[in-house]
DNA sequence: GTCCGAAAAGTGAGATCACACTTTGCAAGA
DNA sequence: TCTTGCAAAGTGTGATCTCACTTTTCGGAC
């Protein structure tokens, strides 16, 4: 199972650097490739050591290079993308074992946080929403579809996240997952990765139906650490792969 | 004293919107002016309702607006300016109640955070900088100069929160420094603002001095909590005054 | 004196182009 | 066959222009 997961992706994504958004005629461009870039990162859809090009985009999206270049320059500043070497080509960028090591304390502190405040304000319906993204989750791992799992494991955090109702926290924590969502497909090949995360999911939905403040905070914390260790042995390898100049 | 912190900015600020930029040749131009707007929204020198015109700021600074539109969408993006009205114009957000005391909640976790790391890991060479910047807060309460107060107000805090090193967290940190600077040159207005936060800027100095990771916490958390009462009172006024529709 | 409406001025957005720079690729020479 | 060097292609950047839209202004009608 692990090794679907890991092979997968590397070569689909390699091939295809970014799936074509469906651009609704009407609305601005720019805030349309931005919020797609944003989802695309966060869920985990581009590699890292990716390269994006402005011309190749507009050519793909039939639109010009200014808006891209504009939603690329906000993602560089959030950190989920960064311009690399004296070519200046955009990238996703590689993470260090001590970035890592800031982040996973950040998110464990702020996610900790939204996740007690979700437990006491969650509403039957966006529990519902909750479930939903969860089931799919199982089902993808069932089915061993890396794209859907992906999907839905930013999907059930998001949606947990939002009940909290603190929506700078919540972009915070968004602009964290820029950083870190590129980092879950190479750590959903690492063995034992996927039942460990489903148990803390788990531990996370039950908490939040008995809306146990506490124990949805140490069932986040724990999938957090125990993502971040399995990531710190894959590190290594792949930064001297894509290796950062 | 509180009376004269609370009259000047606001007339010479509406005046001249934004002091310029002393652009370095050589370098590009785009870093420099988010760079610099990052700055001057930290450090409280854009007032709340501010407007800032795309092509008034490229024939001030004699750029074109491409890179402007950029680094104020940049700092849109981080939530440091908004397009408001139909108009669409930019201008320096107005903070509501709710959000203030979020970001209050986000700041105390994790300015405390990096306040304790600091107290751990401050050396003297940097001891003595954020003993400067408290000098000349002080010098600058004395002398009733708003501007030198502020600035130093934003340095003492990041120099102390530098000292943590964590590059991701003081990231966060002025993030949301970058939403709440602009209200601070509205608090300094407010009787008693300014001796309470300097008795907590003196508690922070003593802590750091000693190594004394829980004050130094407490102090900085304590200056986040008053700091936030004070402008609570203020905000009521001001959103009629710069009335977001 | 007041009010309405059209013209003028001002706003950001997106397309296009010239520029400086780096990387790539291929051909000529050793 | 290998190396060297130059041209071609590719990169992001900033300037300029047009467009759609909103706000302001000011003159004429009532």
């Amino acid at each position: 199972m692990q090794e679907f997961f890991a092979s997968t992706p590397d070569e689909s994504a390699s091939r295809s650097p970014f799936r074509p958004i469906a651009l609704e005629e009407g609305t601005t461009t720019q805030a349309q490739v931005y919020a797609e870039f944003r989802r695309v990162l966060m869920s985990g859809s581009l590699r890292p050591g990716e390269e994006l090009s402005l011309r190749q985009l507009a050519a793909t999206l039939g639109i010009s290079t200014t808006p891209i270049r504009e939603a690329l320059r906000q993602l560089e500043t959030e950190g989920g993308l960064e311009i690399h070497g004296g070519n200046r080509v955009y990238r996703v960028p590689m993470i260090s074992s001590a970035e890592l090591a800031e982040i996973r304390d950040i998110r464990i502190k702020l996610e900790g946080m939204a996740a007690e405040m979700a437990a006491e304000l969650i509403r039957p319906a966006q529990m519902r929403l909750v479930a939903n993204a969860f089931d799919l989750m199982r089902r993808a791992v069932e089915a061993r579809d890396a794209d859907l799992y992906l999907e839905n494991n930013w999907r059930f955090h998001s949606l947990i996240y939002q009940s909290a109702q603190r929506p700078t926290l919540l972009g915070i924590i968004e602009r964290l997952w820029l950083r870190t969502g590129p980092l879950v497909r190479l750590a959903i090949g690492k063995a034992g990765h996927l039942d460990q995360s489903m148990d803390c999911h788990e531990a996370a939905l039950r908490a939040l139906r008995d809306h146990d403040a506490d124990a949805a905070r140490e069932a986040v914390a724990r999938d957090i650490r125990e993502a971040a260790r399995d990531l710190d042995g894959i590190l290594d390898n792949t930064n001297t792969k894509t290796g950062r100049n």
